[in-house]
DNA sequence: AAGACGCCCAACCGCAGGATG
DNA sequence: ACATCCTGCGGTTGGGCGTCT
């Protein structure tokens, strides 16, 4: 949808890396008068951003409460048990990690956890032909949690992206 | 030492659904 | 009941940075 844009000014709608100055104004802005409407903050706040943007921005960088980097063990569990039980809920798996957000969980996911997959899934391709059952020995190549990657499995019922997760679970 | 390559993260985009007039 | 607006979500991309050759 995204309707169309109902002000005259949006020629002036910044894009990109926020400055030091925008962030300390919405920090202001948002001490003072609280979350909420985010594209009259916008413009009440004086930030060439749109209502999204703000948001984006507060939710996974400046509010107090988010917690960046080193994801632990115990959160990558959470992360792959959530992740098999609902899929790519990113936002509701978030909220079972206190601090920690969507996007960052997201990017987690990409990077991190596919990455394994991928590399269980070439490794057990390899070893299938000979042994199936044994491949508990290789995990202790993979340290941590991380292993548990291997034994993951997807929703039986994924929502919406059965196809889209074309990952074939060798377990 | 310099360039190529890959990884990671912040931010944007488009869509869907809910709220409101 | 309908149209419009706003918010939230998931997917994708661009750039910075570290590592490798």
């Amino acid at each position: 949808m995204d309707k169309k844009p109902c002000n005259s000014q949006d020629a002036e709608v910044r894009k990109g890396p926020w400055t030091m100055e925008e962030d300390l104004i919405l920090i202001n802005y948002i001490a003072n008068h609280g979350e909420g409407v985010w594209n009259s903050l916008a413009r009440s706040a004086g930030l060439k951003r749109t209502g999204k943007s703000c948001r984006l921005r507060w939710l996974n960088y400046l509010r107090p409460d988010v917690r960046r980097g080193n994801i632990t063990p115990e959160e990558q569990l959470v992360i792959m048990e959530l992740h098999a039980k609902w899929g790519n809920r990113w936002s509701k798996i978030a909220k079972h990690l206190p601090g920690r957000t969507d996007n960052e969980i997201k990017n987690y996911w990409r990077t991190r956890i596919q990455k394994h997959m991928k590399q269980a899934e070439n490794f057990n391709g390899q070893i299938s032909s000979s042994e199936h059952n044994d491949h508990q020995a290789n995990t202790s190549q993979i340290s941590g949690a991380v292993e548990a990657v291997e034994s993951y499995s997807p929703p039986l019922s994924y929502p919406e992206n059965l196809e889209g997760n074309s990952m074939s679970f060798p377990c």
